[in-house]
DNA sequence: TTTTAGTTACTGACCGTTCAGTTACTAAAT
DNA sequence: ATTTAGTAACTGAACGGTCAGTAACTAAAA
């Protein structure tokens, strides 16, 4: 007798607020493994648990969604170092390791991973994109790596070096195992012992840099 | 009066020793700025100043082109690399400079610097060339650079490191600079002094890994 | 009932691939 | 030397599959 009154699970529900973020995060996913060109709207709207058409309720195009999914999760990210060495009061060596750990935690070992390959990749087809990125995501970041080595100089701490090359040479090792690792995992059967490289780095570096030619050994 | 007899120049020529190398060129330019999916065959052909039907006669399909670029392009550098490290009879620690610097001019700064991106980029979409390249390229610079660290820790230039770790560390910042630099020299108005970075890293690095603690100051 | 989030079916452009035809070249025959 | 028959490199247009984007419709919510 429950035929007219049957309170069936909906087909689907509306759910405006929980769509966008949804369908980055499917995006996300998507884009990380084929890149920008390869991935199918149909594809990341399936991960979403969505149609095709609902992405344009959201989004104005497939490249609206890169631009979006760029400017939304990476930037953050950047917030939240700032914020940490503003508020740190320790050793400039310990802030140093502080953030490059963090920046592993909260980008290197998650999907995130996936934005500064993305970005690399598809630099050259989207130079605004391009542009916006270098500006708010590696500018910003190098900025705030100038910043803790120059704190760490004006302490005594570290020699007087050139900035923007020690920037870069800080940088670069991390932003090179999140990128070639998202890329070649599947082909590194002997695995890619990360903690010990990071804890490689941060030694090598803080040995390099510091004035006191022992005291790079981490606490 | 030379209106029949006239030698016309024709519209255009067989040279079919000369052409694959052209259209692998003109794809890796292509390839290069917009990725391989992004990229037309007529944009490749183009270039090589050919139509689509000609890359058709020596290669399969676009992405047997694809394969073709990465085999053909890179490995013999690897192999170079190899040779000079064979043949070298110096210290170890001027070996070093000298593969670091000879990698730059032989791929940082020419077009093959697009091809670690590249791969890096299209790694998810052609599994077994992603592992034919980490094989021929990857691990095969590695083992090189792991022979020179072992060729200075027996010499006692070095200290007994992770061999692992420390191959890994002497090639990111230098991998990274290629594939960075690729993808954001127009974004950075400020340029990027590659010879500066080099210098440092190589300074740093050695001075991190040497047993002496005042040689690493390059000659 | 009205509004609107969401679906479904469709369209049109794009581009990899193919192939029939054309042109440059080669060498045998005159 | 000139003609001519034969070959193979190369062209260009057309085909067909794919997919971003759209418009007509449906059902959930208000």
């Amino acid at each position: 007798m429950r035929t007219l009154t049957k309170r069936v699970k909906p087909r689907w529900r509306r759910r405006k607020n929980a769509r966008p973020e949804e369908i980055l995060h499917a995006a996300l996913e998507a884009f990380a493994d084929r890149g920008f060109a390869a991935t199918k709207l149909e594809d990341v709207a399936r991960r979403a648990g969505v149609t095709k058409g609902t992405i344009y309720l959201y989004f104005d195009s497939k490249e609206a969604l890169f631009k979006a999914l760029i400017r939304e999760t990476i930037v953050p990210v950047i917030a939240q170092g700032e914020a940490i060495a503003q508020a740190f009061t320790g050793s400039t060596r310990d802030l140093f390791e502080r953030l490059v750990r963090e920046y592993w935690r909260l980008v290197g070992e998650t999907s995130l991973a996936s934005i500064p390959r993305l970005m690399i990749a598809e630099a050259g087809n989207f130079p605004e994109l391009a542009r916006f990125y270098y500006e708010e995501v590696v500018t910003r970041g190098h900025r705030l790596m100038a910043s803790v080595l120059e704190r760490g100089i004006k302490a005594g701490e570290f020699k007087k070096v050139d900035l923007a090359v020690a920037t870069k040479l800080a940088m670069a090792p991390i932003m090179h195992a999140v990128v070639a690792r998202k890329a070649f995992l599947h082909c590194m059967p002997e695995g890619f012992d990360v903690v010990r490289y990071l804890d490689t780095h941060i030694d090598l570096y803080l040995h390099g840099i510091s004035t006191t030619s022992s005291a790079a050994a981490r606490a």
